[in-house]
DNA sequence: CCGCCACTGCTACGTTATAACCTGAACGAG
DNA sequence: CTCGTTCAGGTTATAACGTAGCAGTGGCGG
């Protein structure tokens, strides 16, 4: 695998995510590389202390400011983004064209029992608060949307039990 | 007026609110009416330091826990709301019905200019959201919609400036 | 009187994020 | 080549946000 430590899938989208950086004229250093692989690697939002734990594990020296910073690039690369309540960070599951200058406009779905964050990019609720802006006189950049229930793997199993571990 | 130090209209939201919480059978206590009404005395959302600080000049030997504790009261009794991106609150502001058991679904537009945050309740945004999540088999609870961009009376001023100070 | 409860005071601590300053590598202009 | 500039990252310290835990007080019902 290309790089040591993480999945064949994760190891695929950091080589699709290398790729998109060249195009944009920007470098997936090996830094910013290991960081956006622990995002990805892991199936539940991970905080910036908790990456920074494990990047220590194979980057010696690491401080605060050298993952924030990562997570800084990553997030203008649209390579990941930051779930606000969480304030915890995903890796995007969109694929990233050329062309895409400013970020997307995903929802985030968090579910309460087991604590995974699914990415969706409802075309209703984008049209929905564009034309709730509006009706406000407001002019509308970028929104976060973050909902919180029980995803439905979790919502089929017994209550009390969460979905995969 | 009824709580020295605050205008009129915050002390008439005030009373309203202390009617609110008899029906329900919590108090509003002094500390937790000044907190309250240092809130919605504010026209930006306000910090839980900020308010601290303030605080402190009525009230000698306020800590954290002495606002947090008010505040996570506030927001019980949907009396503030807690904005996600600015880690800071504001005052609902709509009426309290007796009958309000759980939280409303509310959206904010937060002005990148003057940083004033309009609270919304927008039901095409809300159907949307519903819709979104059931696609998904998602049981939603709630959800914090954030939006960012520029208010209408911002939009108004020339560049560079903003509205209101 | 006594136990219980809600509220508050207070100390200390944990978690999240950034400021400020410095080093070194890469690269083109002069 | 040498300088200025840019970008990436190391390092230290600190700001900003939030909580745990325990003690005291005062009301209220047994
Ligand atoms: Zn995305
Ligand atoms: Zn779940
Ligand atoms: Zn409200
Ligand atoms: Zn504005």
């Amino acid at each position: 695998m290309s790089t040591p430590g993480f999945s064949e899938q994760t190891s695929a989208l950091l080589s699709q995510a290398s790729l998109a950086c060249s195009r944009r004229g920007t470098q997936l250093t090996e830094l910013r590389r290991k960081v956006l692989g622990l995002v990805l690697d892991s199936d539940r939002p991970a905080g910036a202390y908790d990456l920074l734990d494990r990047l220590r594990a194979h980057h010696k020296g690491a401080a605060p400011p050298t993952v924030y910073r990562a997570l800084d690039f990553l997030l203008e690369q649209g390579l990941i983004h930051k779930v606000e309540r969480l304030s915890a960070f995903v890796g995007c599951i969109h694929r990233h064209a050329d062309d895409h200058d400013h970020p997307h406009a995903a929802q985030f779905l968090i579910c309460t029992r087991c604590g995974r964050v699914t990415e969706i990019e409802d075309g209703g609720v984008n049209r929905a608060l564009v034309q709730a802006a509006r009706q406000g006189g407001f002019r509308l950049a970028r929104a976060t949307v973050e909902a919180e229930g029980v995803c439905a793997a979790c919502a089929a199993m017994p209550a009390g039990a969460s979905a995969g571990a």
